[in-house]
DNA sequence: TTGCATACTGTTCATTTGTACAGTATATTT
DNA sequence: AAATATACTGTACAAATGAACAGTATGCAA
């Protein structure tokens, strides 16, 4: 069953507690955090939020609060992460990822990475550079067949994935290197660049 | 300071717990795990803990025990992932984990940072920009107490923790920025510099 | 020896905490 | 209108719990 809204955001309390404090909130700082004059009412709710199957109290102890889902929270009800693909070069002609084209999987924070359809692009050259994009460096994109003027897109140039700023004129596109050591890139029309998806967010790992 | 033998035995069960139950055992928990006749010998065992700067204790609070050290990175239950914890500013004088300090948790690939005693730092400014290292960005660190030649590492600099290059020369320590826009910092000795941890990898979301 | 830190036992106390009992109010459903 | 689920207040109690005080014993370093 589903919880009501109030439940919800005693859930939501209750994980965002043990996610930052390493453990769950007493029924009294439970009613506390959300006004309740007695700690009873904090307590009723707990009840019901247990039948649901969302908590396991633990009777007579402090703090029995064990999480059993994270139901429509921002933590995610089958993990705290997310797999992507991780994509290294693209064969000529084949989707993104494909199968052939695949180098491992990543896992991301779904907190940080909360997207439907994102891969992960291993990054070659320093042609981005001066926005902290290094060679090595795994672009996480996420999949979209446009992006707007302004923004870094994961794009197909010479049967190869790079990444670019991608600035819209009124006539042409450019693909901009953030690098002066590079030549920025004269696009046609927009039809004629063929689009990945957006960077959202940059993994690195250091050499050790 | 080390701790000895028995702490340790005691540290290791608390780390067990809150890694296993999601919480830390209580001090009663404690003593009857070991068999202890008296729940104060586990208090006392805390308290001396505590002064090693291990744990933190919350007076009054059931449960009151926070982890800021010695832990292994938290694997999560997938298995697939490990938590650590992300701090934000420093307050002087802290253990850089402790409660007060952190900013909340992020989960990493294990596959990608297999270390233990990591940590994330929000980085603030662009003094390290020439490296990638951009403001805002969450910089891994591998907890230790010094660093090698070259080795980018945290560093306490003006009650603030920083990243910068560890250069160390015949007789001094520079701690060198990697933007033309800052100066370097030299410090007498290697012994003047307090260090957090050496950088393993960045973690950055863009602004959507 | 004399301290000192560590490692315990035993008892007691105040606070924290979960829980129970007794109500009120407001929707929604039957 | 009656029943039901939800959302609260108010009081009280017993168990859980952290903490204090008073001891004992052992190993180790000054």
């Amino acid at each position: 069953m589903k919880l009501t809204k109030q439940q919800q955001k005693i859930m939501d309390f209750i994980i965002d507690r043990q996610d930052k404090a390493g453990m769950p909130p007493t029924v009294r700082e439970i009613a506390e955090h959300f006004g309740f004059k007695s700690p009873n009412n904090a307590r009723q709710h707990l009840e019901l939020i247990e039948k649901k199957g969302c908590i396991k109290r633990d009777p007579g102890k402090a703090r029995g609060i064990h999480i059993l889902c994270g139901a429509s929270s921002p933590v995610a009800k089958d993990g705290r992460t997310i797999s992507v693909p991780l994509v290294g070069t693209i064969a000529a002609g084949t989707p993104v990822t494909a199968v052939e084209n695949i180098e491992g999987t990543i896992n991301l924070d779904r907190d940080l990475f909360r997207s439907n359809g994102l891969f992960a692009l291993r990054v070659k050259g320093d042609s981005m550079k001066d926005v902290g994009i290094m060679n090595g460096d795994m672009a996480v994109i996420k999949q979209q067949a446009s992006v707007d003027d302004g923004e870094i897109a994961a794009v197909m140039v010479d049967e190869e994935a790079t990444l670019k700023r991608f600035v819209k004129k009124q006539k042409c596109v450019i693909l901009k290197a953030e690098n002066p050591a590079y030549k920025d890139l004269m696009v046609g029309s927009e039809r004629d660049v063929s689009v990945l998806g957006k960077l959202v967010g940059i993994i690195r790992r250091m050499a050790i």
